[in-house]
Parts: structure tokens; C-alpha cells; sequence
DNA sequence: GCAAAAGTGTTTAAACTACACCCATGT
DNA sequence: ACATGGGTGTAGTTTAAACACTTTTGC
């Protein structure tokens, strides 16, 4: 997500503002994207600070960046703000000061987790099918998968819960959606996760 | 490693201070990091910020935590300070501020990064024997592995080169050491580990 | 019937697990 | 001799990878 400022060198941004003294870091993320979004609710995570010296002009500016996961189609974005909107990651075209480098640092970091944490459940709706998982894996890390063994691997970690319902209106066999199980997804980040790769 | 200050209630804390205007986020770290023990030349990674309003008494402080992969007995401390000194990681008791609180995120984050990175090998002096490492893993995960598979698999990822060199004066058969095969695991760094667990 | 995606099966190779076993060296 | 750790072998099982195949649905 990205905004424009007139402040901005009239080039986008990301969205963010000023930390109040008494503010804990989360909640002056949360409370910044709620003003330029109307978004709230949303678990963020710390992803990285930034400190350069010379990434602002003029003063020393500390960023702490946060990040959230949320699937674009179950948020409207109701703002004041013009030219608050989704955007496609491969299509980001220069952002102000150093936003370039944190949006890459924050793929980045996403490309790596998504391989050891099922945070892609977290992307999709509450509902959805193995395709939908299937192509936002494809999407975030950029290969090809088999969709047989994608589809065996992701249904025996037991992460998933069939629901009742079946697509309709589909020009094809209809797809059963699927959950999350909550509980063996908590039951999995207390316990921790299967010691897979040494060294 | 942590030092006895005065001012700190009496307790233990993490080697630490405060950013000058002008430093870069990590050089202050590193300068921070060499002025209480002597260690320079360091390759500090960030580790995360602490930022709740209450964790320092009277004025707001937020903290940018680093952390850095030694082996204790490749460095002398050399301090003027006293009371500055390596700890094992069960044995620290509690520390000033929230200080236990940033170890334990250390911690945890390390045991995370172990199990996909090789950063494992960053842990030991230049030549080690397979032992050493499989207790360096052993130590950071808590948990009991197999000789003879993890010698296996360790040298089956082509990360560790033989060395010419045995152990000497051992009282049992000698131990070939291993070190770091450099451009194997740059190049596992620049293109990416392999995509092992989906979902 | 055809296209398109759902969903299942199979085959082969690779990897993991749990052991048992022999080898070298200092006391 | 024996304790200690170095180092190798192997059988059984589990996973992974690649690919072919059958099923359902709208047009």
C-alpha cells in the first residue's frame, strides 16, 4: 500500500507517520494505518528498524517498520486520503526515501517465512480453496508447484479443515472450500515446529 | 553477556548504550559492543526494537537490540570495565529492565534461524571437528541428534571442507577438522535455500 | 463434446531413522 | 584392557518429484 504526500517529492510512499511519546510501537503502527486506511484490527508484525542517517533529509529519522498480513479482497479502504489503494508488488514504481528498500526487505522476510510458518493461511480469507493456497504460493515465492503433491502435502499437516461447502457457478468441477484448524495451528506455534533442516 | 552497573538496581544487564546523533544504527552497536569488552570486527544482525513506554523508568527508551554469532573462546574480553564476562544462556539470572525479556527473543529467534540457516558454522572457530558442531546444535536446540546421521547430512550439504589437520593428544582415535566451505554457502546465501515445507 | 480445474494414483528416487558395528588413541 | 569418541554400514520406513489419469461442471 502505498500514498501519495505532496511533502513526498511527489513520488508514492508507504504508510506511516510520527510516534506520540507515550505510544508503545505496535499501537502508533496500528493507529497510523487506521488514519490513512480506515483498516483496524490487524495483527502487525515488527519487521525491521531503519536508521540510516542519511535516509532523511535534513534530520535523523528512526523508522520501525511493521508489516500485516490480510487478503485485499475482505478490507475496504475507507479514507479521507486520496490515492490510499492496494497495489501489486511486482509493480511499485519508485518510492520516497528509503521505502523502496524496506517494501524489498519486507518481501523479502516474507519469502522466507512463508517456507517455515504457515503464515500463507493467514493471507486468504476465511474461506478458500487448495488452488487459491496453491497460487499465493506460487505468487510469494515465485516457482511452480505440483498440484497433486502440493495438494497431498498441505492436507496431511492437518493445518486445513474441509468445510461443508462446495464452489458454485464454476465452469469446472467444484473445489471444496477449507479452513484454517486453529487449534493445530496454535497447538504448532507453542510447540514449536519439526527440527527439519541442520546445518 | 551482560555487565554490573551501579546505576542499574544492582542487577545484571546486557551491554548496551546510547546512539550518538550521527551513527548509523549498526556502527553504534558495534562501537557500543567495543567499548565494554575489546571485540571488534564483528558482523552484528538486528535482532528486533523494544519499545513499550514503561520499560525504563522515567523518560521513554527504545532500544535497538543487535546480536552477533561468536565462538567464546575466539575472543579475549578486554575491558577496562570489571564484572564484564561470558555467560552460559541457562545460568543468567534476572537482569535490569526488560533485558531478560530482549535475551529470550535472542533466543528464540536463534533457535528459529538454526533450523534453516547454516549459521551454525558461524558459531565455531575456523577449524572445528564434527563433534563440536553437533553439540553447538544439540546446545541451541535442546534436543539429542544421531551421530552418525548428522555427520551424514552434514557433509552431504558440501558446506564443510576437510582440512588437512587432525586433533592431537586425544585420548581416543583423532578427529579430522572441518571448516567452512566459503563459496558454497555464499552461494546458498545469493540464490536462496530450497523450498522444503510448505504450509 | 470440449475446456478447465478438481481430485486420485503410481512409480522411482531420495532422504530420514535407528541402530549396530569397527577403528584409533591415551591412560 | 578399556574407555572414549571417530567413523562407516545397513535395513526399514517415510517423503519427495514427476506425471498420468479419472471426475465434475458450464458452455
Amino acid at each position: 500500500m502505498r500514498q501519495r504526500d505532496p511533502r513526498h517529492e511527489g513520488k508514492w510512499a508507504l504508510p506511516g507517520g510520527w510516534i506520540r511519546y507515550d505510544e508503545h510501537l505496535r499501537s502508533a503502527a496500528s493507529r497510523l494505518l487506521n488514519e490513512l486506511t480506515g483498516i483496524s484490527d490487524l495483527y502487525l508484525e515488527q519487521l525491521k528498524t531503519f536508521g540510516r542517517v542519511d535516509r532523511f533529509p535534513g534530520e535523523r529519522v528512526i523508522t520501525v517498520a511493521y508489516y500485516a498480513l490480510v487478503s485485499a479482497d475482505s478490507y475496504q479502504l475507507v479514507t479521507q486520503e486520496e490515492d490510499v489503494n492496494w497495489h501489486t508488488i511486482g509493480e511499485v514504481s519508485e518510492l520516497v526515501y528509503d521505502h523502496n528498500e524496506i517494501l524489498a526487505e519486507a518481501l523479502t522476510h516474507l519469502r522466507r517465512e512463508v517456507r517455515y510458518r504457515p503464515i500463507g493461511l493467514k493471507l486468504l480469507p476465511q474461506k478458500f480453496t487448495l488452488l487459491d493456497l496453491q497460487n499465493l504460493y506460487e505468487a510469494v515465492l515465485g516457482v511452480r508447484l505440483d498440484k497433486g503433491n502440493f495438494r497431498r502435502k498441505v492436507l496431511r499437516s492437518g493445518l486445513l479443515l474441509p468445510c461443508d461447502e462446495k464452489q458454485t457457478g464454476v465452469a469446472h468441477r467444484a473445489a471444496t472450500f477449507y479452513r484454517l484448524n486453529q487449534s493445530a495451528y496454535d497447538e504448532l506455534v507453542d510447540h514449536g515446529f519439526p527440527v527439519q533442516s541442520l546445518v
